[in-house]
RNA sequence: GCCCUUGUAGCUCAGUGGUAGAGCACAUCCUUGGUAAGGAUGAGGUCACGGGUUCAAGUCCCGUCGAGGGCUCCA
């Protein structure tokens, strides 16, 4: 029996056996549980595992404790996970006697003449393995949540119940884990954006955030910055429409694809939509003058404000919303520049990753089902963003299928607190839309020529990558990007005079202070800056009235003792200054 | 949109069928302080909304809306 069992130390081999074989300890204790219960698939994730499944009815909370006890049960009882081969006749005449049947189908779809069998107890499931020898091996678990989950991913399919749980070698990386767990949650950009004031969501408009005074702030500094920079690199800032009618969509193409989800309304027997993308717009900028070879690249940069009509359920804090600003643009590129300007684009984006110290991964997706134009025309966009990427000397994940309908595109994703991915920023080859809308330039030749569009995003969504930088920064953005930079403290009444004329001092510079001259203790005052993560604390008492001075205390470093307010001026102009 | 969970004061939460609570925040007064919470008093709630069950509903049931975790989707 034993002589069955692969044996390895990989520890990363051992760790997926691990979350491997608790996933089938888990729907052991559920068969235990509700023996009418038919298993879908179970595999292994990032720290953990997960088992799809159809139940005679839904979980809740309690059942998850109960599963718990008894898969503890189970690994105490210490079974041997058996291997065995079956022939697909005897494994479907066994799965079908059982009546389960995703495993029917699941034999169907494997190629092998035999099937492998994996057995812990009274447990029998269709496995490809590896499993670990005994069940006491998965002792360190811990059932994490319950979910819907379409069968093989598919929405028309039924909805089988995913338990999701977490599985590691010792208690002691167990432990760590949820500890990490819970540590990511004091991070959230929606407890953290409630504390700091920075935003927040009400009923009567789902999906849209209100920016409060300091939110905008980041928001307005973060636009622009991008701004500047984009300015810098050649780009022209625009203005467009919010409204379209139907026929703008249609020729772009987007009705086709995307008409459900977006905002359309009726007005004077005429259908409009909400813009969900300026790519259009910018078209019709690009058309509205005659173009020569000269004027490209034309770089177009756009900051306006965009709805998509998002699935209720999809919505979550700042990272999916469905209104939101991008730092969007548009590239009208010959086929002679065109990969000099998506060179172009992607230095600029590691520049700015670097500025906020994050680490992007770059995946690159290539032509949908859905696709518009000619394959050889993919063929080329598809291979050019390949070699930008390799000549730029990063490791990319392919994404077959997953372009945008009108053409390739290189995404930029960054992790959270938590080791969930977001993407970014964006960089999209678009051969199908100057057709669309017919764009030309007059070659040297004299004839006219299609453009080719890049649509890129360094930030992406504004909205997104604040809520990506609360996370990343704790809520302790760097002094650029703070909020207020300073509270003026004063210790008593006797110094709120004095407290508001430095307060001035340093607005005058472009410092952003604020006086705290409530009639409160200095140190219930220092508290409450500490809490909101005010970067500078600078205190006012009668020692600081004498010497025109301040006590200067650092959210991170506490007392930094006394300056004068001119060198702090100085001192944080300088520690404040940041550009791309 | 689908599955599960959830909605009590501005915030964080307690309240398991029988007269709505705490801490913080807020207001007034006292206090005038030296690097993370000074004190007293007070105000504040149609328990998300709409139905139902019950002698009686914040509490149980149904629906709607919102939020959270997933699934699907993400131009």
């Amino acid at each position: 029996m034993d002589e069955n069992i692969i044996e390895n130390t990989d520890p990363i081999y051992e760790l997926h056996c691990i979350r491997h074989s608790t996933a089938h300890i888990m729907a052991h204790a559920v068969e235990q549980m509700f023996p009418d219960a038919k298993f879908a698939i179970g595999p292994v994730i990032k720290d953990g595992f997960y088992y799809d499944m159809a139940l005679p009815r839904n979980l809740n909370d309690d059942d998850l404790v109960e599963i718990e006890k008894r898969m503890k049960d189970i690994v105490k009882s210490n079974n041997p996970f058996r291997r065995d081969e079956w022939d697909k006749d005897k494994a479907r005449e066994w799965f079908g006697e059982h009546h389960q049947d995703f495993k029917l189908e699941l034999i169907d779809g494997i190629t092998d003449e035999k099937v492998t069998i994996y057995t812990e107890g009274d447990f029998t499931d269709l496995c490809a393995g590896p499993h670990v020898r005994y069940t006491k091996q998965c002792k360190n678990f811990k059932l994490l949540k319950t979910s819907g989950a379409y069968w093989r991913g598919d929405e028309k399919n039924p909805m089988l119940q995913r338990i999701y749980g977490t599985a590691w070698k010792t208690k002691e990386e167990l432990d760590l884990h949820l500890n990490q767990l819970e540590e990511a949650k004091k991070r959230d950009h929606r407890k953290l954006g409630k504390e700091l004031e920075l935003f927040f969501f009400h009923p009567y408009a789902p999906g849209s955030p209100f920016w409060l005074p300091k939110g905008n702030t980041i928001f307005q500094i973060l636009s622009s910055k991008i701004r500047e920079y984009n300015a810098r690199n050649g780009y022209v800032e625009v203005r467009t429409p919010q409204l379209f009618k139907k026929d703008l969509w249609e020729t772009s193409g987007h009705w086709e694809h995307y008409k459900d989800d977006m905002f359309n309304f009726e007005s004077e027997e005429e259908t409009y939509s909400l813009k969900p993308m300026n790519c259009p717009s910018h078209m019709l900028i690009f058309k509205s003058q005659l173009r020569s070879y000269r004027d490209l690249p034309i770089r177009i940069h756009d900051q306006g404000v965009l709805h998509r009509n998002e699935d209720s359920g999809a919505l979550g804090g700042l990272t999916r919303v469905r209104m939101f600003s991008q730092d969007d643009a548009h590239v009208f590129a010959t086929e002679e520049t065109l990969k000099q300007e998506i060179n172009s684009i992607l230095t600029m984006i590691k520049r700015i990753y670097s500025v906020f110290d994050m680490k992007f991964s770059v995946s690159l997706s290539t032509r949908p089902e859905n696709f518009m134009g000619e394959p050889e025309l993919w063929d080329m966009a598809e291979k050019m963003l390949e070699e930008v990427i390799i000549e730029n000397e990063l490791e990319y994940k392919l994404n077959k299928g997953d372009g945008a309908f009108y053409g390739p595109k290189i995404d930029y994703l960054v992790t959270d607190a938590i080791g969930r991915e977001f993407q970014t920023a964006t960089t999209q080859l678009d051969f199908q839309l100057p057709r669309r809308f017919d764009l030309t330039y007059v070659d040297k030749d004299n004839s006219f020529k299609h453009p080719i569009v890049i649509h890129r995003a360094m930030y992406g969504s504004l909205e997104r990558f604040i809520g990506i930088l609360i996370e990343h920064y704790a809520g302790i953005f760097p002094l650029w990007l703070a909020p207020v930079q300073c509270h003026v403290i004063n210790i008593s009444d006797r110094h709120a005079e004095y407290a508001h004329k430095v307060s001035n001092l340093l607005a005058e510079r472009g410092i952003r202070a604020v006086v705290d001259d409530r009639n409160e203790t200095m140190n219930y005052k220092i508290r409450e800056a500490q809490l909101k993560k005010i970067p500078y604390m600078l205190i006012v008492g009668d020692k600081e009235m004498e010497a025109e001075s301040i006590g200067v205390r650092n959210l991170k470093g506490g007392d930094l003792g006394l300056a004068t307010v001119s060198d702090f001026i100085e001192q944080i102009t300088a520690e404040a200054k940041m550009d791309f």
